[in-house]
DNA sequence: ATTGACCTAGGTGTTACTCCTAGGTTGTAC
DNA sequence: GTACAACCTAGGAGTAACACCTAGGTCAAT
């Protein structure tokens, strides 16, 4: 019987991930009268090859919801997937782009504090290495004059 | 007088999050008797400040939380940061080739599913499209003799 | 005295799970 | 016939870094 175990182990996922794609409604099992155990049937464990196939396109599990209510409701879910995914790939590219600036500003750190000494915090300081690398960097949110501002 | 509203729009983050870093210890202000205000002097606004930068080097709060009481002990944080730093970078390299290994998914799905009609969903079949670029893909975790698995 | 802008604590929601608790079930071996 | 491993259930907590909301208290200016 395809138990949650089962067809976890044949798609190589967690139960715990199972159950929790039947919790949030993506799958929906038999469940047994006797012991409310979920039971898979093929229709089903095809359904969990699917949704993990989506998510490897980088589906979220409410985008692959969708997709499943549209195909329930027997209209075709192509349009929907293919607005995802292109909204996807905007997002994904987005998210590189900065992943990459992230990566610039860490290896010019890096460079610049490799001939830096460590320092000692004291009352102005607390890592010398990460303040000497803000002081350098253009930034238009922290303004030179503000942070001399005098206390009240 | 320095209040969180103050101090977060000097920054420009929100009050919520200086809330949020005051709430795991990342920032001691002192709290009035009277009233349970948080007032920020000089070195704790300043702290604020050292916090935003170490965030925009890609530091966890949590990290961010051992650099601070590595700093209040009286030790240089240096070490760990530079620790810290080479990690991170690590990290980042791989979530970019992650992120890049999907969006090439996604636009060679995207360029297949071109030419391919939209289909309607059938007993065995969701959404043909990403189903048909799911058979075309090499994936050791979906072996094609299991998806031919006979009821039981 | 009123008004608007601020303050507090604490709770919920976000994403996609993992881990844990406490207890019931199944199947096999002896 | 029973002992044991390996499974099952529901429900709650924890993860990251906040945003948003509630309900009520405070402050400064008019």
């Amino acid at each position: 019987m395809r138990t949650v175990t089962v067809v976890a182990r044949h798609y190589g996922v967690s139960p715990d991930a199972v159950r929790h794609y039947t919790k949030l409604g993506l799958l929906n099992p038999l469940r047994s009268e006797i012991n409310g155990y979920r039971y898979f049937d093929i229709a089903e464990a095809n359904k969990l090859g699917f949704i993990l196939s989506a998510k490897k396109l980088g589906f979220s599990l409410k985008e692959i919801g969708q997709i499943l209510v549209t195909a329930d409701h027997g209209d075709t879910p192509c349009p929907l997937v293919r607005e995802l995914i292109q909204r996807r790939l905007g997002e994904i590219r987005e998210e590189i782009a900065e992943s990459q600036r992230l990566a610039n500003r860490l290896e010019l750190a890096c460079d610049r504090w490799r001939e830096l000494p460590d320092r000692m915090p004291s009352g102005d300081s607390i890592c010398h290495l990460i303040e000497t690398w803000q002081a350098g960097v253009i930034d238009p949110e922290i303004k030179p004059e503000d942070r001399d501002e005098k206390p009240q």
